[in-house]
RNA sequence: GGAGAGUUGGCAGAGUGGUAAUGCACCGGACUCGAAAUCCGGCGAACCGGCUUAUACCGGCGCGCAGGUUCAAAUCCUGUACUCUCCUCCA
């Protein structure tokens, strides 16, 4: 959420500012009109109010000493209806004001490329080299499905599309990969969690996902509960309404969680493998920081999830995204993608953003500065990494010739010693 | 799933129709070499609006949330969320 007040003094920069994000100057506009309404009405039903309680206290008074006071009754009995109508009218002028407001993305960070899609985005940082093969290389979803150890066919008849079991070594390689990337952000500081996976209304817009966002998640009828799209929500939400103790920033969580899409208006789009799901797991890292210190630990979760890439052994790059392309609360996103040798391509495997107090804001989320006064901290997310996408490029990047899956160095602890799926 | 109790300022805790006691904590002052204790005074969250460069100041709101009754609601009524206890059930 943005602040109203400060739109109200910069109307003129916000308006160009979103107009890099596709938000209409017209839709400030309206925003501004309704914000002047609602003022003029607060103003209104405010004096009334005011004489209501002065009134009032008369009355009290007069009543205390036995006198009579019908005629002052009368007078207030006027004088409430018009309250209540003007807080009705005001109640609905709040609502266009909220309708609009909620629906504005967070201003992007001037320092990031300006462009209306994908194709504006920067490559910051190129890590290896995509893996030569003297072979052709498969695609992931051959290759697990030829070692039994992904089941997409009875994935879909059990669930639907896009849904998959992972079955024995597949299953234990999961394991692993999320495993060893715990345990890695465990070593940078992150305090592992286990969220619910099913949040509230209220957390769904406190991290922005709502009420834009509603097609793209699975929700329980007749109850306020959605699956979560992300750990992102549980973990952003954990300090929701409260004043994090200053001493603690920043705090770093951690959680592995399996993360619910609709995939609403991606029909078509990788209908085949891991790489669109219905149901993912991910190890997310979520930041609470002070403002000062919001893009420095940016930078920092960006390197830990390209750490693990790089422990993996995975070629990928980094990338700034434009403002036409990144996400409804980011002020800066960078995507770390990953090699897919079967499709020639990187491919998005993490993506770590500074909210600014764009969320706090939303989810009153406030610590105290060195004046003891209260602020909105930064809060900032990353995924390290999307498992199921890992283990797709871990099938692409080390298979052999004959069908085989080589166990990455790193993970070989954590599978029980086994170095060669076959 | 059934029954009951509760939800008030940072914490504790009064208040059953007249506009939020009190204690602790906190802030300022006095006393003191200094601190503690004591005494005096202040403050009780956020949030919104007016006036402002900004403070200050004024006002609104504010007793889990949302409605209703009333000149007036923490207090009465309805709905709802959450917490706790007991019963039932259960991994």
């Amino acid at each position: 959420m943005l602040d109203i007040k400060m739109i109200r003094q910069n109307t003129a920069e916000v308006k160009q500012r979103l107009a890099t994000r596709g938000v209409k100057p017209a839709t400030l506009d309206k925003l501004m009109e309704w914000d002047q309404q609602r003022r003029e009405l607060v103003v209104q039903t405010e004096s009334l109010k005011q004489k209501r309680n002065e009134v009032s206290q008369a009355i009290a008074a007069a009543k205390r000493a036995k006198k009579d006071a019908a005629q002052q009754i009368a007078a207030m009995r006027t004088v409430g209806g018009q309250i209540k109508e003007l807080d009705e009218k005001l109640a609905q002028v709040e609502e266009e004001v909220q309708k609009i407001a909620a629906r504005l993305p967070n201003l992007p960070n001037p320092t990031i490329p300006v462009g209306p899609d994908e194709s504006a985005n920067v490559e910051i940082k190129v890590v290896g080299e995509p893996t030569k093969f003297d072979f052709k290389p498969q695609p992931h979803w051959t290759i697990g499905e030829q070692l039994g150890i992904l089941d997409f066919e009875r994935g879909a008849k059990v669930s639907g599309s896009r849904f998959v079991y992972y079955v024995g070594l597949g299953a234990k390689l999961e394991r692993a990969v999320y495993n060893f990337m715990l345990d890695e952000h465990a070593k940078e500081g992150y305090t592992e969690v286990i969220p619910p996976y099913l949040v509230n209304g209220d957390s769904m817009y406190g991290t922005g996902q709502f009420p834009k966002f509603k097609e793209g998640v699975f929700q329980i009828e007749d109850q306020d509960l959605t699956l979560i799209p992300t750990a992102e929500v549980p973990l952003t939400n954990y300090y929701r309404d409260e004043i994090i103790p200053t001493e603690k920033l920043p705090v770093y969580f951690t959680a592995l969680s399996p993360s619910f899409r609709s995939e609403a208006g991606s029909a078509g789009r990788d209908t085949r493998g891991l790489i669109r799901m219905h149901q993912f797991n991910k190890v997310e890292m979520v930041k609470y920081t002070k403002p000062e210190d919001s893009y420095s630990e940016l930078e920092k979760m960006t390197k830990d999830a390209g750490d693990i890439l790089e422990k993996l052994g995975l070629p990928y790059h980094i990338i700034t995204l434009s403002t036409g392309d990144m996400g409804f609360s980011a002020a800066m996103t960078h995507d770390l993608e990953v090699w897919i040798p079967a499709q020639n391509t990187y491919r998005e495997i993490s993506s770590c953003s500074n909210c600014e107090n764009f969320q706090a804001r939303r989810a009153h989320i406030q610590y105290r500065d060195e004046n003891g006064k209260l602020n909105f901290v930064h809060t900032l997310n990353g995924s390290g990494l999307a498992v199921g996408r890992t283990v797709a490029a871990i099938l692409e990047n080390y298979q052999n010739e004959d069908g085989t899956v080589t166990v990455p160095e790193a993970l070989r602890p954590y599978m029980g010693g086994v170095t060669l799926i076959k």
